[in-house]
DNA sequence: ATAAAAATTTAGACAAATCTAAAAAAAATA
DNA sequence: TATTTTTTTTAGATTTGTCTAAATTTTTAT
């Protein structure tokens, strides 16, 4: 049921899954973007992705992945973060290390490699970003993480995952001393730009833009 | 100093450095059957890989491997069997499993991902074939085994290698329960066809093809 | 409703790696 | 040495994934 596909073929997958979290179709030029290749070229694979029955696909409306293209695109995610998981935990890479690794050994397709790797893993549930690891059958679990943007002042709230994969954004948190488990509360909410003050593992306190809010998930604490 | 190179260029470095081994040109044939490819599709590669001066080629003549060259080839060889050696004594998977498998990893690039699993291995030595795997820079134990073929009439041996990677000769070895140290001894050897009688781990005795001979390495036992 | 702007597709080209068939060179044989 | 056989290279196509530029469709604004 499973084809090979190409390693091109699954980073637009990727891309695909990505951009679609709302069931809304995912236009020509997001992906384009996403991928960083000109529009035409995206235009030509999806032709080919539609042929394969990976993808639905109407010129000029966009395009949403099918059952069978969902199953591959959580495939591959999978590799991905039991990679990074492993990269993180038994290798000592740091999380702003592993994503870029991760991208390259999430196209080793064998399945029995990754089961066994899970196995060896001892069957982790999060990466080290904290998102979600699909299991064998390609289930994943639904998290209702709330923004740090959304969460109103003087509530703790407990880091649980981080909703960008660049090293960017996990060197600026390294700085901050952020990172999944630690406890924040907002001291401060500024409208003019709509940044925020926190105290963060119970003492630090540091400033944090809308743009960095909007990319930590928390739940509540206790 | 060392180049970027494609999936497809390091398969080529590695196959000429397998065919390589007594120093003499390698011929055009011999590599496109190696590497299951037309003739002429490995002319266009050896002009390529002159260009980057990983091989010296002259036409009609052959190639041979630049020192620049020969350091990408260990490189990818030590990559590959690092991961053998990880397949093996950490996923759990047969030897005769883990080289397909370690073909596919052995072209994931990053430096620091193979030094880190070096180390988290413990630095081996041999992969589960009883091949040596290069160090970071790329010094190999030069092995000088004997090949069970040579070896004279009740004379106590020990299997240190496979010189032969397939799939095929891991399940017959596998079958007649020889594997990496097991001690083999030979009582007799039939001039008609090759073959040996042996004595296998202090016990059981079964019949060796000549060609199977040839591929067992061995070091005197005691 | 028209015109302007934005998004998308088509057309045509290119680089990498491959192939088959034909030509050329080297090696083996008579 | 002359002829045949083998090896290797060249010539010309093909596939995959990419690009730019032009054409087309859809959306937005006047
Ligand atoms: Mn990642
Ligand atoms: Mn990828
Ligand atoms: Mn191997
Ligand atoms: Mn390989």
């Amino acid at each position: 049921m499973l084809l090979n596909l190409s390693y091109t073929e699954e980073n637009y997958i990727k891309a695909i899954y990505r951009l679609e979290q709302d069931g809304k179709p995912v236009n020509t030029n997001d992906l384009s973007e996403q991928l960083r290749t000109a529009a035409a070229s995206v235009t030509d694979m999806l032709k080919k992705l539609k042929q394969k029955k990976i993808v639905h696909y109407k010129a000029y409306y966009g395009c949403n992945l099918t059952d069978n293209g969902r199953k591959h695109a959580l495939m591959i995610i999978r590799r991905h973060r039991l990679w990074e998981y492993f990269l993180s935990k038994k290798l000592g890479f740091n999380w702003d290390e592993v994503h870029d690794i991760a991208e390259e050994l999430e196209h080793v397709g064998s399945t029995s490699l990754i089961n066994k790797l899970d196995a060896f893993l001892g069957y982790p549930r999060f990466d080290p970003h904290g998102d979600p690891i699909p299991d064998e059958q390609g289930h994943i679990i639904k998290l209702q993480n709330k923004l740090l943007s959304a969460v109103p002042l003087h509530t703790p709230v407990e880091v649980v995952q981080i909703g960008d994969q660049s090293a960017n954004i996990l060197e600026l948190l390294n700085e901050k001393n952020i990172r999944i488990g630690t406890i924040l509360e907002i001291r401060k909410r500024f409208s003019y730009d709509q940044s925020l003050e926190i105290k963060a593992g119970g003492k630090q306190i540091t400033q944090i833009s809308k743009e960095l809010s909007q990319n930590i998930l928390v739940q509540e604490h206790e």
